[in-house]
DNA sequence: GTCATAATATAACCAATGGTTAGTCGACGT
DNA sequence: ACGTCGACTAACCATTGGTTATATTATGAC
């Protein structure tokens, strides 16, 4: 850490400016803030934060990281709890989901505007994609855990896709809404439990019906 | 109709602009589509679609009305034919939907982006909100008659809810995703078919063990 | 036919957006 | 002291939705 007086100073200016973004984006999501209000509120130039960041997209996904990352760990604690039953699980895991992307806003175009992290692109994308795919990955085993054993590959990924179908659902109702989401929560928490266990009784009850 | 020669032009402009929206909304989306290229399409000025139309907005609603009111009448239709079971009804229902959506890109928009028809604003708005509560009451409707009697309206409206969210969530994935509708259609109309007999089936399952 | 009027259309413009370029200013090593 | 280099920014660009002043054209009265 050669600490000079320069490298202080951008060091605070970029954390000023990922400080700012940070917060816009949670409260009001990706595309409603812009390059200009995140420099007013770093107090800076909005062509500075061009210096640390290749563009929008980019200060996004670096943003994005860590609370990922945070979340991918919680979540694999949780699956990997054994005092809990595979259903308990389930149900945690949807619920810690949906309330961390419910509580920032800016999770939604991470998570499902797909075009935000498109394929075609170089590296910066690839890493927050890597990710995003392992949290969907843990869901989907959550889920599998919940299942019938002997369902076949193509029964398997439709019945994952029907609980991503509802996950987003609720994230893309709610990331729209103006109402805070703590009100959101405190509203809807029921709502999205049962969500899950319908879901859940579902899948079971169809599977049932369809060749083991 | 007094046609004279300046009022067939214009309602000819007007039927051109209308068209080239239509085309470029359906496929492409609301957000996605500028004024330039309807007037581009449409052979005129983009300024001259402000002499037709208030704004954006006021075009989409324009160009929705026609396609939702053919919605309305054949879910209506299907919801007022008894040789079905509500069950039935329902799977139709939520399928005719699903498609159209699909099929038209804007409709989105006019469906889950409340932000674009939002409560404060005077009339233009109205017209098509109520349109759009409508359906949404024609498919709470079909989901009422598959329930146990006995629910109460809470209880209910949960339910409804949950059922929304995964439509949202269908219609918001394919909705930002590149391959074009009658691709996902092909590919995953089982899987929809299948998510509303979960649906239906959890709905069922957990009301019977949440009193009565 | 001629001329005023009104309808139709558009070019020029505005502010805001994401993003780039050329250049300013202060710190640092020599 | 001085030249280089890093941090920063003002001025700019193209694109967006939208407005306004202006041109063009058809219509009707005389």
């Amino acid at each position: 850490m050669a600490t000079s007086r320069q490298e202080l100073r951008a060091e605070e200016t970029k954390r000023a400016i990922l400080g700012a973004a940070s917060e816009l984006f949670a409260e009001r999501g990706f595309d409603t803030v812009t390059m200009r209000e995140i420099a007013k509120v770093a107090g800076c130039s909005h062509t500075t934060i061009y210096l640390y960041f290749k563009d929008k997209e980019a200060l996004l996904h670096q943003l994005s990281m860590a609370p990922l990352q945070a979340l991918h760990a919680q979540m694999e604690a949780i699956l990997g709890d054994q005092a809990m039953t595979p259903e308990e699980r389930l149900k945690f895991l949807s619920r810690i989901f949906l309330h961390f992307c419910l509580s920032q806003k800016t999770m939604y175009t991470v998570f499902f505007m797909t075009q935000t992290s498109r394929v075609d692109e170089s590296e910066p994308t690839l890493e927050i994609q890597k990710l995003r795919n392992q949290l969907f990955g843990l869901l989907q085993q959550a889920i599998a855990g919940c299942l019938p054993v002997g369902l076949d590959d193509a029964q398997f990924l439709a019945y994952a896709r029907i609980y991503f179908f509802t996950l987003q659902g609720i994230i893309g109702t709610y990331t729209v809404s103006e109402e805070p989401y703590e009100r959101v929560l405190e509203r809807l928490t029921p709502t999205f439990d049962l969500a899950m266990e319908v879901l859940l009784a579902g899948c079971r009850e169809t599977a049932k019906t369809r060749g083991v």
